[in-house]
DNA sequence: GGAACTT
DNA sequence: AAGTTCCAACGCCTC
DNA sequence: GAGGCG
């Protein structure tokens, strides 16, 4: 039974069979086959950003774990190496250009993924808000729930859409596809004043800032993936935790049978993207416009 | 995972 | 030949 | 100014 629309990929992959998820059983191989399943829905956030990655060449339970957003010698030829335009002479980025690109991450033990919210080609204007919800010990999933559809309806109110997904860790991610028009201030002060208006209008549920102390009880609105060169995790990227969870995208509609932000993993993202009817965030692009 | 460097 | 090291980093708090 | 945070 092979998949509808599976791209393919000539870039090999070296033991494929080396866990990277033991106790769930997934593989080098495996994590690809599940990208390629993805492959036709997460394509444009991935795609022509720069990314930073985390990696764990021996898996989860592995001691090695870094986050890289520089190129490194070796590097797999499908994963380009870019200037940024505003550090020219500074290291270079990283980014991919198509599914081989993909699969050269995978063999380099990517197992996270998080783009800027920018493309590269206009570079400037970011073209996604990202709102990720945090939430401390002791607050109930609904509560992060009623969090994403109060960031939903100020966005709304702003005359932007909104996009939920799961995070894959704690919490939530509200997204809001920007057409590229306003700067990584002008989007990141945005982003600011919305995390500090929900937090001045329910102090005891909110906070927009990161003061661990504080956290408990509360959700912590994260507003800072939104400053140039920061990055949140991609939508259908995996995460290197226990149960192999992927950032999910969402109907809104769908959210209140969700039944936490690691409730998609490896095991049942593939069956729900053949079965789906349609594609939860296929209207994401059609739906920006510019802030202003 | 893989290059570079040290022993 | 085998072992070790490196692989982000900066704005925003809080104290 | 040092240290936590993501
Ligand atoms: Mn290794
Ligand atoms: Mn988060």
């Amino acid at each position: 039974m092979s998949p509808s629309n599976s791209p393919r990929s000539d870039v090999s992959l070296t033991h494929p069979d080396r866990l990277y998820w033991p106790d769930e059983g997934v593989t080098k191989q495996g994590l690809a086959d599940y990208y390629a399943a993805a492959w036709r829905f997460m394509a444009p956030y991935v795609v022509n950003r720069p990314l930073a990655l985390l990696r764990l060449p021996d898996g989860i339970k592995g001691h090695q774990r870094f986050f890289q957003k520089h190129a490194w010698k070796g590097m797999n030829p499908h994963i380009e190496e870019i200037a940024d335009p505003q550090d020219a002479d500074g290291e270079k980025l990283l980014r991919i250009g198509d599914f081989d690109g993909l699969v050269a991450l995978v063999q380099s033990a990517v197992l996270e993924i998080h783009p800027w919210g920018t493309t590269t080609g206009n570079w400037e204007q970011p073209d996604m808000i990202t709102m990720d919800l945090d939430p401390g010990e002791d607050v109930a999933w609904n509560a992060v729930i009623s969090a994403a559809l109060e960031v939903k309806a100020r966005l709304e109110t702003r005359g932007l859409a909104a996009f939920v997904k799961t995070s894959g860790g704690k919490g939530l991610h509200v997204v809001a596809p920007l057409a590229p028009k306003a700067g990584w201030s002008e989007v990141k002060d945005f982003a600011h004043s919305l995390a500090e208006s929900m937090s001045a209008d329910a102090p005891d549920k909110y906070l927009a800032t990161a003061t661990k102390a504080k956290r408990g009880g509360h959700i912590y609105i994260d507003y800072l993936r939104n400053g140039r060169g920061n990055t949140a995790v991609a939508a259908y990227s995996t995460r290197a935790r226990p149960g192999a969870p992927v950032s999910m995208p969402l109907d809104w509609e769908e959210l209140s049978d969700v039944s936490g932000p690691a409730a998609f993993t490896l095991a049942n993202v593939p069956q729900r993207l053949e079965t789906r009817p349609k594609d939860p965030w296929g209207d994401f692009f059609e739906a920006a416009v510019p802030l202003e």
